[in-house]
RNA sequence: GCCCCCAUCGUCUAGUGGACUAGGACGCGGCCCUUUCAAGGCCACGACCGGGGUUCGAAUCCCCGUGGGGGCACCA
């Protein structure tokens, strides 16, 4: 396959989310994987719905999830500018040309008139569309008026009679009745230019050969097309990715949806993935594989994506998210991080806590704790009693099932007895002195390891206690017990 | 209201006319392992939306229903 040139195309008017990034996604898998160039445009052409930090926000999620850019508004390229505001003269001079060729007309209208005829349309329960009132001005007259300076929007002359045929890679060819067209708006009045005809000029300009984006753009393909061809353009390849879908299948997934999904723990936004524990690999895949149909083995890195990636296997039926495969693949994803890797990203949940990080004993506890997180913030669940200097059980978590606090100080009173008389508690050497304990006192490992747990690690569920004690040292899991031992007396 | 798109286990999907007793993954249930919780291993449950065609043969092609989704702005 020839190098690709795909593009993502975010306007900045909110948060990047879970469907953005993966129209991100599978744009840059194939621009890697033919060679090509991934950029990033901003479609900023609504300066009222722009929000400040919106762009950054999106460059920052791109950057998290690993999607580096070949181009865009922060590091330029060969087509720069790519902020669609610094292009104002780049349209114009395109919708000048459409005018020329008659297959564009100024259009002096008033959103006042337009609201108006669009609400009789209405009421006569007729499809609301453009009357077509200045569309048979003779254009010498609209050249003199717009010279005037009258304002005025730029609308595309759509043809009336026909069918235009568009080919989605997906679907096949889609067919429209051009009646059912209208001629859009492609300059407004603020002489900035509509999508429509931003995305097209820019895809044009930028040598764009693949436009993967969402189904939500199937209405108004048809138009897109027939502005291409009104410019005698070659056509990319057009590709419509399905919807995401509210977990429960019933509606398109929206920004709104976030409060529910956070309530358990995830998010359809970029920015929240991290502080959520999330890793970028688990995020990557599993919005891959939503659209994406992997016959097997769907445990996929970004490189073994950008090799298996194909737009012939993507699906055109909506998805419903689900945030449980979420939860799987990050989980695996956090197992097959090497051990550097993940305490490098595991120091600053420990640290954001105000935990003091000793790095010797987050080296050690990794193989401990590593197929215990789903999500890197579990660490703290599993980890965190490790760099603290104090634990505080609860009383009644010391007591052991099917004992009562006086016979579990007695269990613990033994365990401190056995572990004082040993020199080092390394698991090697405590275990057999304990599980001996375990022999002879008739008590199951479970009670008396389940005491020992609470004891020197403040909870009932730990990694692994030997290796745990072991870590914790010799002094401190005495110190612990011994706590423990008080408190049991007190009940 | 009009237009467009989609349709395989609960969910994500494989399947491109015979290799389908419909495969995989998540979840769910069970068992094994086990000091807790996990991880891992094994097993089970579980789907071709309905009706008509075409064909020797249809999950696969066509039509009609039904259901779901998207869109109908001087928003993207």
């Amino acid at each position: 396959m020839k190098p690709a040139r795909t593009r993502f195309a975010p306007s900045p008017t909110g948060h990047l989310h879970l469907g953005g990034a993966r129209t991100a996604l599978y744009a840059y898998l194939l621009a890697k994987q033919t060679g090509g160039q991934f950029l990033l445009r901003i479609e900023d052409t609504d300066v009222k719905r722009t929000i400040p930090g919106a762009e950054q926000e999106i460059i920052d999620g791109l950057h998290w999830l690993g999607l580096d850019y070949d181009e865009g508004p922060d590091i330029g390229g060969k087509f720069a500018p790519y902020r669609q505001t610094e292009r104002r003269e780049i349209y114009q001079r395109y919708a000048k040309i459409l005018i020329d060729n008659d297959k564009a007309y100024p259009c002096f209208c008033t959103p006042d008139q337009l609201e108006k005829t669009r609400q009789e349309q209405l009421k006569r329960k007729e499809n609301p569309r453009y009357a077509g009132t200045c569309r048979n001005i003779p254009p010498a007259e609209a050249a003199k008026r717009s010279a005037d300076g009258e304002a005025h929007t730029v609308r595309f002359k759509m043809a009336q009679e026909g069918v235009t045929i568009a080919h989605d890679h997906l679907r096949g060819d889609i067919a429209t009745d051009n009646k059912q067209l209208n001629d859009q708006v492609l300059i407004k009045s603020d002489g900035l230019p509509t999508y429509h005809l931003a995305a097209m000029v820019d895809d044009h300009e930028m040598q764009i050969t693949h436009v993967i984006r969402g189904s939500e753009w199937l209405g108004s393909f048809p138009l897109h097309v027939n502005i291409v061809r009104a410019f005698g353009w070659e056509e990319p390849t057009w590709v419509h990715l399905s919807v995401f879908l509210k977990p429960s299948g019933k509606g398109k997934l929206s920004k709104r949806d976030s409060a529910e999904a956070n309530k358990d723990g995830h998010s359809v936004f970029i920015k929240d993935m991290e502080d959520l524990g999330f890793t970028p690999e688990g995020v990557l895949n599993w919005a891959a594989l939503m659209g994406w149909g992997v016959a097997e083995d769907d445990v996929l890195t970004l490189s073994q994506m950008i090799e298996r990636f194909s737009i012939d296997s993507l699906t055109p039926s909506p998805a419903a998210v689900n945030f449980q495969k979420l939860d799987h693949f990050n989980a695996t994803h956090i197992r097959r991080l090497t051990p550097e890797d993940l305490s490098a990203r595991l120091k600053p949940y420990f640290t954001r806590e105000g935990l003091k990080v000793n790095d010797d004993v987050l080296q050690k506890i990794i193989p401990l704790i590593r197929e215990r997180l789903t999500t890197l913030d579990d660490c703290l669940a599993f980890g965190a009693f490790f760099f603290k200097e104090d634990v505080s059980p609860t009383p009644e978590d010391l007591i052991a099932k099917g004992l009562d606090a006086k016979q579990s100080a007695e269990v613990a009173k033994k365990c401190l007895e056995i572990l004082s008389s040993l020199a080092s508690i390394d698991h090697a050497t405590a275990e057999p002195a304990l599980r001996a304990y375990v022999e002879e006192s008739g008590l199951t490992p479970n009670q008396v390891f389940g005491i020992l747990r609470v004891a020197t690690t403040g909870q009932k569920v730990s990694p692994p206690l030997f290796e745990s004690m072991e870590i914790i040292g010799r002094e401190k899991c005495l110190q612990r017990i011994q706590t423990a031992l008080q408190l049991l007396e007190k009940i």
